[in-house]
DNA sequence: GTGAAAGCGCTAACAC
DNA sequence: GTGTTAGCGCTTTCAC
């Protein structure tokens, strides 16, 4: 930076505004400047920034890969990245297990090694989760994303579960099905108990009786499906349509359903939820709840920023967003 | 820092030491500076480290998160992080649309101001690519993971998938299949050909003759897998098994063999490559070929940080490793 | 084994 | 509008 300020005839703090593009610089000035960086090929120093300016233009991100099955990091992170580039803030990861709390210290020793200026936590993070609490502690700035828990996770950005899977269940209904079975999730996370809301809304809402022999217990694991599946398949009232609350599930119970040679959706219905990368790729393709999970992580960077430049306080902001149904094969009337 | 230094009672130099667990520091000595620490709650600022060590401790990833439908990054970060907790690095994402070359200057800008010590190149980069050669101008550390291309590449870890297409086709053969469709992927890429060639190599062992009718041409998407599948099982003497040169595109034939009611696998084997993480979750689960590519990830990130170290020169390194057959319900003997 | 001095490349605060 | 001074928190170098 001196060399440029040398060559350009400034001194290195007539620089460093043309960089920043700060104010009380003479567009003359500038345009000498930026000859100068050019004919030198000079590229600044993140790091002497990061010192001098005491912010380190880095995000933090808590995520558990083996958590995630779905394509929630790799969503989340299109709309990370886009939202960051436009800000010339990079991100950092950090995968947990989402285990023991042995592992929840070491990773609350990393974030604060990694020396960053904000956190964004995804699922299954968030809520009144005791990690949660000890990083809220460091007043770092932070937001959750699509958190187990509402109240005590501001700021947060989250989808409308409970109006998707009233849809989803309205759609169904309209297809002509009575008998519509529900495989639950787990039961720590909200999510769950919003997406079994909608589906008991459109149930009342069309004057359909609610049958607990109708809902299965999962926990949002592909397994899970096959044995809730199976559960409710090999009941002797079985369902004509299965609405399972991850699309992991949903693969389940269509493996299941192939196993018992029921043709789907000709015999049975079968819808999830998320959209996953994938659940157009099943074979019937899977008619889901599409959650704008990029658009979802590109907002909550924008929160994050907001709130690192004090441009607004975002602590009691509780971001809602719409899901989409998503019609494909594996739903529709019986034949 | 300082105050560390002054509660220990030694300089900052000492503290430094013990931090870095450098050499010439007497046990009794690190001991009161660890208690200091601890007594502070004090956490060193990297940012200070990184300016005045003019390291950085950050390595670069340079991925295309839409053409990587694989679980290329999810699994890539895993063995990347695992990799680097280990060495207290970080790592920074750059993702690219693999488009136009102002993207390429863009990425390359970026790449340069993010103040990285080394840099990873996921597939599609890789090889000869101007992209690459740009950025190896640069001379930054560089290691590229399973590359278009082997020979500019260096140093770069990448599977023997020719092997692992082998086995794949010797697996089909044994279970009494002689009509064996093989159904390309995109040609530009090193491993597409190498499949091509294990496929022929198993056909050959096995003394069956090559029918360039079996062969179609795909692009790796599950679209052409639908394409695909459809010219291969249309055609008058159908194949009895089709092997595809990746996950995404089997997942297309197994849709074009449901909707021709050809049940899978009594009346058509299917199988892909790659192992992508849904793979195990379609219906018939996929018979395919693993790619262990979190240890891949693992395995570059050392030798760059080897590299970084300079505790070898790996310029001329290329490291292969073996791949997996994973049989599944989608291939099995006629009946 | 330990410490003092200098400086990494930048920006904050203020002076002009 | 622009420059000067000081210092961010660490490591490097070299002296002791």
């Amino acid at each position: 930076m001196a060399d440029v300020a040398k060559l350009a005839g400034v001194s290195v703090m007539t620089v460093s505004r043309v960089l920043n593009k700060g104010p009380n610089v003479i567009e003359e000035t500038a345009e000498k400047v930026r000859d100068a960086i050019a004919k030198l090929n000079y590229v600044p120093s993140i790091s002497g920034r990061r010192l001098a300016s005491r912010c380190s233009y880095v995000l933090g991100v808590v995520y558990a890969p083996d958590k995630n099955t779905g394509s929630w990091i790799t969503d989340t992170q299109k709309g990370l990245q886009a939202a960051l580039a436009r800000e010339a803030y990079e991100a950092t990861f950090f995968p947990c297990k989402f285990t023991d709390s042995s592992e929840q210290q070491e990773i609350i020793q990393r974030i604060e090694m990694a020396d960053i200026d904000g956190l964004m936590l995804l699922p299954p993070y968030g809520g009144e989760d005791a990690f949660v609490r000890r990083l809220m502690d460091r007043n770092l700035p932070m937001v959750q994303l699509e958190p187990p828990n509402l109240q005590l996770a501001k700021p947060t950005v989250h989808f409308d579960n409970r109006q998707g899977a009233f849809d989803m269940t309205q759609y169904l209904i309209e297809c002509g099905h009575q008998r519509i079975g529900f495989l639950m999730g787990d039961t720590y996370h909200r999510a769950t108990h919003e997406r079994f809301h909608g589906y008991r809304d459109a149930l009342e809402r069309n004057e359909i009786f609610f049958e607990p022999a109708l809902v299965a217990q999962g926990d949002h694991t592909f397994e899970s499906g096959i044995t809730g599946g199976q559960t409710l398949l090999q009941s002797e009232s079985r369902p004509t349509a299965i609405f399972a609350s991850n699309d992991e599930m949903a693969a389940g119970i269509l493996n299941v359903a192939h196993k018992m040679k029921l043709s789907v959706p000709e015999q049975l219905s079968i819808a999830g939820f998320d959209d996953v990368s994938w659940a157009r790729k099943l074979t019937p393709s899977l008619t889901t709840v599409l959650q704008p999970r990029n658009e979802m992580a590109n907002l909550a960077t924008e929160m994050l920023m907001r709130q690192l430049k004090q441009e607004e306080n975002v602590d009691n902001v509780s971001l809602q967003l719409p899901t989409k149904l998503i019609i494909r094969e594996s739903t529709g009337k019986l034949v």
